[in-house]
DNA sequence: TCCATTTGACCTTT
DNA sequence: AAAGGTCAAATGGA
C-alpha cells in the first residue's frame, strides 16, 4: 500500500532527476559549438521523455488513487514486489501460462521495408526461438510466438509475439513479455539477408534520420562493450548492419560515459529477427507505442532495480534505465514533495 | 547429431 | 465455450 506510493514517488523522482540532469547537459552543450545538433536533439528528446514519464506516473497514480487494481499490471497489485513475481516465474517454469499476467508487456510496431534494402540496423541483440503460431480471430495473418533461445540454459523467460497488421502488411505488431535474464544474446554480424529477410523496422518518425543514427551508434557501442561477456551462447544472426552508419563490426567506438550520457535516453531495440516473414528488424528510437504493464513496472523500485542489474550489459527494459548519471542529491532533493499542489500545473 | 521450425493438441484465460 | 497461449512430437536443414 504505502510501499506502492513510495515506489511511485521514487520513480517519479528518478525521472525528474534525469530530466534535470539532461537539462544541465543540454545547457552545457548549448554553450559550446562542439556539440552536434543531433546530440542536442537527443538531449531535448530525452528530457521530454523523462518528464512525460514522470507526468504519466503522476496521472496514473492519481487515477488509481489508493485503489489497487490495474489489470495486467506487472506491478503486483496486491503489493507484492514485482521482483518476487519474477523469481517465482523463474522457479515455476512449468506454470508458464500463469506468467502471462505477471510479466511486463509492451508492444512495438515494426515497419518492414518493401524494397528489401537495408536502411538501418536490425534486431535487438537477443536470440529468439519460435515456439508456436496461431491463427487469430479476425486477423488476416497468424500470430507467431517466440521465446528467448536461452530459456533453459539461462532461465530467461522473455517472450514475444509477432502479429502482422491487417491494414498494412508491412507493419508488424510485436508484443514483448518479460525481461531477459540472459545477457545480450549475440554480437555477431547477421548473415547476408535475402530480400525477404531484409525486412526491417522503421520508426514511425523515421524522418528523423539523425536521431536514428545516434541510436544506432549507441547500440553499436553497447554491442562493442558487451562483446566477450557472453560469447558462449551468442546467437549469430543479430547485429547491426555494417552499412548502417559506416562502421564495421570490428570498429572500435569510443564508448565513454560521456557518450552514454549523450545517448542514454534511448532504450535498446526490442526488435528481433525471428519470424519467417520478417527475419531482421532494425531498431528505432522511441517506437514503443504501448507500455502496457511495462510502464507500471516502473513504479516498483524493486522491479526497477532488477531491471537495472539484469540489464547492465544487455538491456531490454521497457524503461530508460540507462540513465546512470551521477546525480547530485544536493542540487535536487529526492525527498522533494512531488505532490505539492500546483507543482506540475 | 544438434538445433530450429512447424503444427496439432492441450491448457489457460476471458 | 471460444479464443489465445504454450507444449512437444515430427520434421528438416546444417
Amino acid at each position: 500500500m504505502e510501499n506502492g506510493c513510495s515506489c511511485e514517488r521514487k520513480t517519479i523522482t528518478k525521472e525528474l532527476l534525469q530530466g534535470v540532469e539532461l537539462a544541465k547537459q543540454l545547457r552545457g552543450h548549448l554553450g559550446t559549438n562542439a556539440s552536434s545538433v543531433e546530440t542536442r536533439d537527443l538531449l531535448v528528446q530525452s528530457i521530454l521523455t523523462s518528464y512525460e514519464n514522470a507526468l504519466r506516473l503522476l496521472k496514473w497514480s492519481g487515477s488509481m488513487g489508493s485503489t489497487p487494481g490495474i489489470p495486467e499490471s506487472p506491478l503486483s497489485i496486491n503489493g507484492s514486489p514485482q521482483s518476487e513475481d519474477f523469481d517465482k516465474d523463474n522457479q515455476e517454469s512449468k506454470e508458464s501460462s500463469k506468467k502471462r499476467k505477471t510479466q511486463p508487456r509492451w508492444t512495438d510496431q515494426v515497419k518492414v521495408s518493401s524494397e528489401g534494402v537495408l536502411e538501418g540496423p536490425h534486431d535487438d541483440g537477443y536470440s529468439w526461438r519460435k515456439y508456436g503460431q496461431k491463427d487469430i480471430l479476425g486477423a488476416k495473418y497468424p500470430r507467431s510466438y517466440y521465446r528467448c533461445t536461452f530459456r533453459n540454459s539461462k532461465n530467461c523467460w522473455a517472450t514475444k509475439q509477432v502479429q502482422r497488421s491487417d491494414e498494412d502488411p508491412t507493419i508488424f505488431d510485436v508484443t514483448y513479455r518479460g525481461t531477459h535474464n540472459c545477457s545480450r544474446g549475440s554480437q555477431a554480424v547477421p548473415p547476408p539477408a535475402s530480400p525477404e529477410k531484409q525486412e526491417q523496422k522503421l520508426n514511425n518518425h523515421n524522418n528523423n534520420n539523425n536521431q536514428q543514427e545516434m541510436l544506432l551508434k549507441f547500440r553499436k557501442s553497447l554491442r562493442v562493450n558487451t562483446e566477450g561477456l557472453d560469447n558462449k551462447e551468442m546467437a549469430p544472426p543479430f547485429s547491426f548492419s555494417s552499412t548502417s552508419f559506416g562502421c564495421s563490426k570490428n570498429d572500435n567506438l569510443n564508448f565513454s560515459p560521456t557518450a552514454l550520457d549523450n545517448l542514454g535516453s534511448f532504450s535498446p531495440s526490442f526488435m528481433s529477427p525471428a519470424t519467417p516473414e520478417l527475419n531482421y528488424f532494425s531498431s528505432s528510437h522511441c517506437q514503443r507505442n504501448n507500455f502496457e504493464g511495462a510502464f507500471h513496472a516502473q513504479c516498483c523500485e524493486s522491479y526497477l532495480t532488477e531491471l537495472i542489474s539484469v540489464n547492465t550489459s544487455a538491456t531490454n527494459s521497457p524503461i530508460m534505465e540507462h540513465w546512470d548519471f551521477p546525480l547530485d542529491p544536493v542540487e535536487f532533493d529526492p525527498n522533494f514533495p512531488l505532490d505539492t499542489p500546483g507543482l506540475f500545473s
